[in-house]
DNA sequence: TCCCTGCGGGAAAGGGCTTTCTCTGCGGTA
DNA sequence: TACCGCAGAGAAAGCCCTTTCCCGCAGGGA
C-alpha cells in the first residue's frame, strides 16, 4: 500500500504539504505544488490509512449503533431514522448486530469504545435482568465519563437520553378495540418473557382488559421468540389448549405474520372466525392477506429523535422522549363470531386436541 | 480515555508488559505483574484503541462487504451466509449499504480499503455502464495489487473470483412453468433495466418463451424500482396496457408483492383469473396469501461461498462459482384461465382505461 | 536602507499501540 | 569460580497520519 510519504517523495514535497492538500486543508499551498501532489496520488492509487487518520486526529466522528438484527424490519426501519439524521451530518454508522444475545451486546459497547466513536445508540428491547443490565450500565457511565454520548431506544435500563415508544399504551390499545368488537377469550402470542418489551405490551393489553372486567389468565399466553416461527408455534400451543379463543393478539407483526400462518393451516377464516392483532407496524403488515390490524410506532421517526438527541447539543438532565403508538385497522380484527366455532377449526387437529393440555 | 500507559504506570510496568498481558502475548509474564495490569485495566475501565491497534499490527482482519441494502431481505439473507462464516473464522465485518448509487458504491471501496480491510466482497447486481464500471475495475485491480482479496456476488463485471446465481436458468424456468400452465399473454415487473439481474433473469425468460413459440414483446414488460412500490406501479401500468394478461412475472419476490396488491386492489383474484411468478424465494414469499410462486436461489449459501472464496487461499485463476436457480411451485401460479376476463377487473378502472395506452 | 509582516513550505512532535531488541540477574554446567 | 544461557522485563523503534511550530523569503512602509 502506497503511504503519504511515498505520494509526497513522488511530488517532491514534504508529507506536511501532500496532506495539506488532500485534505484541502485551510493552509494555502501554490498551484503548482497541488498538481504535482494530486498527480502523484492518482498515479499511485493512494488512499490515506484510516487509522492512521483517526488516530492523528483528535476528533472522533462516527457513531456507533446496537441493534438486535438490522435485517429484521422493526431495527431496519429504526436505522433507516438514525441513518438519515448520521447522513445529514457528515458521521459514519457503525452498525453491529446482537442478535439478542446480552454478553455479544456487552462486548459490541467495549468494541464501538475502541473504535472511539462519538456516541452510542442501543436500540432494542432491554432484559428483565439485574446482573446484565447493572454491567451494561456500567460500561455506559465509563463510556460517558469520558465525554461520549449514549441514547437508547426502547430500553428503560439506561439512566441518560432515552426514545420511548409508548409500548404499555400500544398493549391497551390493542386490548380496547378487541373488547370493543365483542372479544372475551383473547390469546396472547409474545415474545420471550426477558424482553421489557413484552412485558410493557402485556401490561398495557391486560389494564385494558381489566377495565372491561374482562381478564388475561397467564394460560392464555404464549411465550416464543419474537419472529415468524415463534409466533406460528405459539400460536399452536394457544389453540391446541384452548381452542374457543376468538381472537389472538401477537406482541410484533412477525409473530403475527407466523399466527395467520398457523391458522391458515387449520382453516380457520381471519377475521370471520378469529381476529388477529399485531404490534409495529412493520412495511410487510399491509401486504399480507388479509392486511393486518395493527399497533403502530413511528420507527423511523424514532432513529430520527434518537440520532439527533446524541448528535445534539448535551443537556444537564437526561432527555426521555416518549413516542406514542396508535391503532391502525386493516383486515385482519373483526367483530367476535355469533356461533363459537368450538368444532369449526378443531377439525383439522382433532387428534392433537384430545390430548392438549 | 484511559491510555496503555496509564495503565501500565498504575500497574508500576513498562507499557510492553501491560500490553503482553491485555493481549494475551506468547511472551510470558510473571502472575504478580499479570494481576497488577490486570487490576490496573479493571480499575481505569481500559479499552484499548482500536486505530492505534490496526495501525501498529500489521495484518489484517476485518473484511469489507457492499452491498445495496442490508435490510432488504434479498441482502439480508446473503449477508447472514456472508456473517456465520466470517464469525467462525473470528473476521469482524464492515458492511455498507450502496442504496444502488453507483458513486457511493466507488467510494465505499476507497473507504474500506482505506480501513484496511483484508477483503472485499460485492453484493449485487452489476450495471450496464461501460464507464462505472472500468472505474470499479480499476479500483478493486489497484486494490488486489496490494494483496486486497476480493469477490463479487452476482456480478459479471469483475476479473476475479465470482458467486454467480443463474439468473438466466431461473427466467427460463419462470417461463417454462407459465408456458406448461398455458399461459400466453405473460407481463413482465422488471428491475431497472440498468441491472444485468434485470437483463439475465429477462433473457432466460425470453428464451423459454421463444422456444415454446411464444414472444415476449417490449410493450408487456415495465421497469420500476426493485422493490414492493416499483412492482405495484409497474404492474398497474402493465394492466391499464394490456387487461388481457393472464400471468405476470415479477423479476424479484419484493416487485411480486407489489404486484399482488395491485392485483387485490383491482380485484383480480390470484390464480384464478391472474398468475403470479416471483424470484428469489424470500422468507415472506410463503406468508403472503395465496404463498408465492418463485424461482429460489440459494441466498444463504451464496454469501457462505463467497466468503469462502475470500478467505481461503488464493487460485491462479479466478474462480467463478454459479449457484442454481429452482422453480418453488405455491400458490400464485395456476393454468390459464378459460375464459378471458376481459371485462373482470377492468370495472374498477373504467375510467383510467378509457385514456390507457 | 532597514525592519516588519505575511505567505508558502518543511521539520518534527505527537496520537496509542505492538514488537523487536536489549539488558539484567539468576540457575546451572564445566 | 568463571561462564553460558535463558527467563522476564523494559527501551525504543516503528505503524501512518495531522498539525503545530518554525524558518526563509519577498514585498511594503518608514
Amino acid at each position: 500500500m502506497a503511504t503519504l510519504s511515498d505520494v509526497a517523495r513522488r511530488a517532491g514535497v514534504s508529507p506536511a504539504t501532500a496532506s495539506r492538500v488532500i485534505n484541502g486543508s485551510s493552509k494555502p499551498v501554490t498551484d503548482e505544488l497541488r498538481e504535482r501532489v494530486l498527480a502523484a496520488v492518482a498515479e499511485l492509487q493512494y488512499v490515506p490509512n484510516a487509522h492512521a487518520q483517526l488516530l492523528a486526529r483528535s476528533h472522533r466522528s462516527a457513531v456507533g449503533v446496537i441493534v438486535h438484527d438490522v435485517s429484521d424490519p422493526y431495527f431496519a426501519e429504526i436505522t433507516r431514522g438514525l441513518q438519515r439524521v448520521a447522513t445529514d451530518q457528515g458521521r459514519l454508522l457503525m452498525i453491529c448486530n446482537s442478535y439478542r444475545d446480552p454478553d455479544r451486546e456487552l462486548e459490541y459497547v467495549e468494541l464501538l469504545r475502541g473504535h472511539q466513536v462519538a456516541a452510542l445508540i442501543l436500540a432494542g428491547s432491554g432484559y428483565h435482568d439485574e446482573a446484565f443490565t447493572r454491567q451494561l450500565n456500567e460500561k455506559l457511565a465509563a463510556y460517558e465519563a469520558t465525554g461520549g454520548r449514549v441514547a437508547v431506544i426502547g430500553r428503560h435500563e439506561h439512566s441518560g437520553d432515552a426514545v420511548m415508544p409508548d409500548n404499555r399504551t400500544g398493549g391497551y390499545l390493542a386490548g380496547r378495540e378487541l373488547c370493543g368488537l365483542g372479544h372475551r377469550a383473547i390469546g396472547v402470542v409474545a415474545g420471550p418473557r426477558i424482553l421489557t418489551t413484552t412485558t410493557d405490551r402485556l401490561a398495557g393489553l391486560r389494564q385494558a382488559l381489566t377495565e372491561q372486567g374482562r381478564e388475561l389468565p397467564e394460560r392464555r399466553i404464549r411465550y416464543a421468540e419474537f419472529d415468524r416461527d415463534g409466533g406460528a408455534e405459539a400460536t399452536a400451543r394457544l389453540l391446541d389448549a384452548d381452542p374457543e379463543l376468538t381472537a389472538i393478539v401477537a406482541l410484533n407483526d412477525s409473530m403475527a405474520i407466523g399466527a395467520l400462518a398457523t391458522l391458515r393451516v387449520r382453516g380457520l377464516a381471519v377475521p370471520q372466525q378469529i381476529s388477529v392483532l399485531g404490534f409495529d407496524d412493520m412495511p410487510i403488515a399491509r401486504d399480507v392477506t388479509p392486511a393486518l390490524t395493527t399497533v403502530r410506532l413511528p420507527l423511523v421517526d424514532m432513529g430520527v429523535r434518537a440520532m439527533s438527541l446524541v448528535l445534539g447539543a448535551g443537556a444537564p438532565t437526561p432527555r426521555v422522549e416518549v413516542l406514542p403508538a396508535e391503532l391502525v385497522r386493516r383486515d385482519t380484527a373483526g367483530p367476535v363470531p355469533r356461533t363459537t366455532r368450538a368444532t369449526a377449526g378443531s377439525a383439522p387437529r382433532a387428534r392433537r386436541g384430545d390430548t392438549a393440555s
